[in-house]
DNA sequence: ACAATAATTTAGAATAGTCTAAAATTAGAT
DNA sequence: ATCTAATTTTAGACTATTCTAAATTATTGT
């Protein structure tokens, strides 16, 4: 049943499962950029996964794909291996949060299931990441989330941080000065369409922060409808 | 300075580099058992990394390989990331010591020399791996030794365990149980020519234990030359 | 509806690492 | 010193992953 995948495929699965929880289907040059490789390779790729006995994608062509059941799970799989290094490194080792994702993302191919079941085990079986994102449980079962990016809120509405992506240093140090951290609390005071830039004040500072549409779409948020609060 | 060396490429060189204690020059065929290949294989990648810039090993045909100084340097960085994981896995995550040699295997080559300094720095900066052997240095220095294989002694001598193989996970457990760990100090009574068993009594127990000889070659001891203690 | 543009796929080739089978070389024993 | 046996090397081929360039298919604006 455990096929042994190589570090290439289980990079493609989880770049693909990222995207598809934006879009149905992915498209080879969406793969191509994530990953550094021509769209040519990705084709070839997507060929050859959904090849594979069982496959592990859905292939249509000049349509993208989709991952199947098997593909999911072994790309859940990656992305527990991730999310559990990544707060390992943190917790035992150390480092800082924003330089935890390069030595996952080594790590992440070649740990046994013995040690992820030790490191779960040290860190008390954590659910979230060090960034804020759910870490799959250990049958590869990832919750429904309802969160939205900050780039979508506008000026009179207020969240909460829920997760920032774990793969941009610069933001992740920039983000810590801000105390805009999973769990900080804000209000979006103004939005600039021009340039699509959100100004924010974040709870128990005075000065409102500026932040582009590169940095907004990284940042995940729940929105706090007046009084309404929501757990995790 | 720093190449990228491939798994495969550290492989080779790690096994070079531990054959080499021995012989001068080690050959293809050597090499292709240790490393489950088949000696057309061994001697292409002789021919490749001795042909590298700067070249890794120092390669004559007929008459095997040595490595060069630069060789030696990507070997004891290999080894040292396995003796320091090997520790960690123990410490940190309770591994015991003959489940460690195999996860450590695969983590050697993907973890960061920060990865590296971190583990140390945790364990204090260990000389000595969790099987006795000594880890080379942050500087790759690794001390001389002088020491014998177990299978060497004859009956009259006795010595100390200073280091075991790390690969053969049955051993490790059986020597656990008999108590023959780095450290332990034994008498040889008894040598059979015919099988090579060694008979010896290990000190503080009654029993006398028979090792045959696949086993006695895989423990160093530092020989007690009546009542001279050497110190480690 | 259709041309222009963008995205994707195919074709052909490269590299790292491996194999088997055949050829060449070395070493051992008389 | 020579023949045999063991070891090593060469030759040719395969797989996984990647590339570039050319061909094909989609999309979009008018």
């Amino acid at each position: 049943m455990e096929r042994q995948l190589s570090d290439t495929v289980e990079n493609y699965l989880k770049v693909i499962y990222d995207l598809s929880s934006e879009n149905q289907r992915v498209g080879t040059g969406q793969i191509a950029e994530m990953l550094n490789v021509s769209p040519a390779s990705v084709t070839d790729m997507f060929q050859r996964l959904a090849g594979e006995d069982p496959p592990l994608l859905n292939y249509v062509k000049h349509q993208g794909v989709a991952l199947t059941e098997d593909g999911k799970k072994a790309a859940l799989e990656t992305i527990r291996h991730h999310r559990l290094l990544e707060l390992f490194l943190h917790e035992v080792l150390d480092y800082s949060w924003d330089q935890v994702h390069d030595e996952a993302d080594r790590l992440e191919h070649v740990i046994s299931e013995d040690f992820e079941e030790r490191v779960a085990a040290v860190l008390g079986n954590p659910q979230w990441g060090l960034h804020g994102k759910p870490i799959p449980s250990r049958n590869l079962v990832m919750p429904d989330l309802d969160t939205s990016y900050l780039r979508d809120l506008r000026p009179g509405q207020s969240g909460l941080v829920h997760s920032v992506n774990d793969d941009d240093p610069g933001l992740l140090r920039y983000l810590e000065t801000l105390g805009l951290v999973p769990g900080a609390s804000f209000e979006v005071i103004d939005f600039s369409p021009y340039d699509n830039n959100l100004h924010i004040r974040i709870k128990g500072e005075n000065d409102v922060v500026v932040l582009g549409a590169s940095d907004t779409v990284q940042i995940r948020v729940e929105i706090l409808d007046l009084a309404v609060d929501k757990e995790r």
